[in-house]
DNA sequence: AATCTAATTTAGGCTTACCTAACTTTATTG
DNA sequence: CAATAAAGTTAGGTAAGCCTAAATTAGATT
């Protein structure tokens, strides 16, 4: 019993991959997801919106309704939370290194869609290491102070 | 004597890195870049590399001549060696963590559009940090390879 | 229940970056 | 030096994601 790919499979696009991650957040502080709120998160119109949510229900991703809500699918809820899980780590592992709050959400908002899964398990390990390394940390520190 | 901004300054999309990326890769290993070369280097066709260079002509980062050849100006140059560098400090890290050449290959060629000059510097730092931490790299080596 | 407002949807367009097919120019070579 | 092959260009199209403006629906307030 495999599971059953629609089409060639491709892997989600890195717009699909905001919108789910977007999605998730908001239901996990709000409870829900609106067109509205999503399209506020994201910063870009409700009619943009509207449109990817028609496409990513008609993706099996999740269900939704005309003027009704949505909800993420096993799939959609997947997805997301793999892609807030690589957001995370590479947070985690730039806050490490002494990082603006601003610089790390802006990059970690490009590099999150590009990171694999070995790519991904090698920082996590390196984060683990690394918290118990200040010393080391220290040195990394004052170099990027020192601008 | 500032430098002039032609219009709003957007980035340079990450197409457009690439593209001035291949460039220089290919002026420095052939000596020349001819549009069927860059096609191949970026397996998209002829075709796309004609408009896409006749853009860049015109963005004054290559001087271009129909059916004649490009060379790079000293803004184009500029730029290209940017994204190379961040291309080769990224390449240079994960190499670090004992990632897969293909892996690495892969990350990077997404990821180098999306890290900002503060976090290269502090992968850098860290980079050459860590070189001389040969047990932390082992250990985290370990963990990648126990899957 | 009628009205008003906020939320949503539809329609029509735009830009980027790619494509194929057809054509033109340049370079090679017999 | 004419013919062929390779390289380059143009024309016309497509798909993803965004936009604004104009409907439409739902929900709240009287």
């Amino acid at each position: 019993m495999s599971t059953k790919p629609k089409s060639p499979a491709r892997p989600p696009s890195s717009a699909v991959e905001d919108y789910l991650e977007r999605i998730l957040g908001l239901i996990n502080t709000k409870g829900y997801a609106r067109v509205v709120d999503i399209a506020q998160s994201l910063d870009i119109s409700q009619a943009s919106v509207t449109n990817m949510v028609q496409r990513l229900d008609a993706e099996g991703l999740l269900n939704y309704e005309k003027y009704r809500g949505l909800v993420l699918t096993p799939a959609g809820e997947a997805l997301a939370k793999n892609i807030t899980h690589r957001h995370e780590l590479l947070t985690d592992f730039l806050k490490l290194l002494g990082l603006d709050d601003a610089v790390i959400y802006h990059d970690v908002e490009g590099m999150e869609h590009h990171i694999s899964p070995p790519t991904l398990r090698a920082i996590e390990a390196l984060t683990a290491h690394l918290t118990r390394q200040p010393s080391l940390l220290a040195r990394v520190r004052e170099q990027l102070d020192a601008n």
